[in-house]
DNA sequence: TGTACATCAGTGAACGCGCGTTCACTGATGTAC
DNA sequence: TGTACATCAGTGAACGCGCGTTCACTGATGTAC
């Protein structure tokens, strides 16, 4: 049997992920740095002095949808790497991955490529975190495989900055282009941004395997 | 002999730029969507209301430091594109580049780098725009190199998105590295962010190499 | 060169408004017996 | 099962404050003659 919680810590959950929820909406137009405490809990119908009963502040509140918008994504990400096929086949299958998240968690990705580099110093360090532990999960994915034979350790990890840094990019990308004149003009510009992370990839995989020559 | 401003128009310009001067040092540890006019007044010792005989808000200031960020520096990325040497020289001398730009200019980079996902819709389209062009110019000087004999129009412009992306990060990577605790843990943090790049470069340039195999 | 008028960058006061934070409170939920 | 007390998520009013914007103004600079 599963442990359930009291009625009044799973109503607390509820509001406290409405609260992250109506945040995370508002997020599309503006920067955390501009946020306001109270705009957020009257998005969601609750006295501004609620909020203090989850999050410090803001910046508090952002530190927390970073982990919900990357937490979950490391099973993902080293599945992705790991995959068997030609090299375009899997170059195929990780862009289309990429793809289908940002289709499924839009706000999600708008919220780290904006706030990465963003004002709030603990939010930008709880990605940096988060981006470096992605690399590090990959370079040992890729320090498995067979084709990384020979690589040294500072290798490797470059290689793996270069795609994770290259997903993020590819991400915002296709986030950007969604956003592109009417449905047809975002779907094209969607297609033309997948092209050439595709190419990119394409790009990268020759200089994998000629590293060493 | 030269054309000489009126001293009203001097004054004027004196103005505007103490106002972008301190606007550039505010949003050192905040985003511009957070940044406020009074700020900026305050900052530069002038009446709130003298803000507006220059900009009509904190979003028209942020175009006109897009301008001053980026635009004068069409010519040395194609200068530096087109050097002669080996391709080992030819990174060097890249990645040099890069760092002594981000220590010449840390607060034009770091607004750069923090606005161009920003919550200013405005802002964000004046770097995207200027990064297309970027890319353009560095495509056609890709195009002009005889090492790029048989590409397509479009393997070109992706080759020039890719060093154009990598020279934003590795700018953005520098910048964070210099404030990583005391002066000589931030030197050796820098050192590693270039060793990087150098790296990330010379996979390219072996993709380059291979990719009419 | 001197005079009379026009321009306009910057002033300073005023405005209404929404902000973050505090506080004593309420009433549903949890707990001990 | 029932009762008496404790907990604590959310309330609503209040606060002082800084915000963006407006306006009539001042006085140095510019221009026409």
């Amino acid at each position: 049997m599963s442990h359930t919680l009291g009625i009044r810590q799973a109503q607390k959950q509820k509001t406290r992920q409405a609260l992250l929820d109506a945040a995370l909406g508002l997020l599309e137009h503006q920067s955390l740095s501009s946020l306001g405490l109270r705009e957020v809990t009257r998005a969601v119908g609750v006295a501004p002095a609620a909020f203090y009963r989850h999050f410090k502040d803001t910046a508090d509140l952002g530190v927390a949808l970073v982990e919900e918008a990357l937490g979950s994504l490391h099973e993902t990400i080293r599945a992705a790497i790991v995959t068997t096929g030609g090299s375009d086949e899997r170059i195929d299958r990780a862009v289309s991955l990429i793809a289908a998240h940002v289709r499924a968690h839009p706000a999600h990705v708008r919220f780290i490529a904006r706030e990465r580099h963003g004002g709030v110093a603990p939010v930008r360090e709880a990605i940096g975190v988060q981006l470096r532990r992605f690399a590090d999960e990959v370079a040992e994915a890729l320090g498995a495989d067979s084709e990384s034979a020979g690589w040294s350790a500072a290798d490797l990890r470059m290689l793996a900055g270069v795609y994770v840094d290259h997903m993020v990019m590819t991400a915002s990308a296709i986030l950007e282009a969604g956003a592109d004149g009417d449905e047809e003009a975002a779907r094209r510009a969607e297609e033309a941004v997948l092209a050439t992370a595709r190419r990119q990839l394409r790009l990268v995989t020759l200089g994998r395997r000629h590293w060493l020559d």
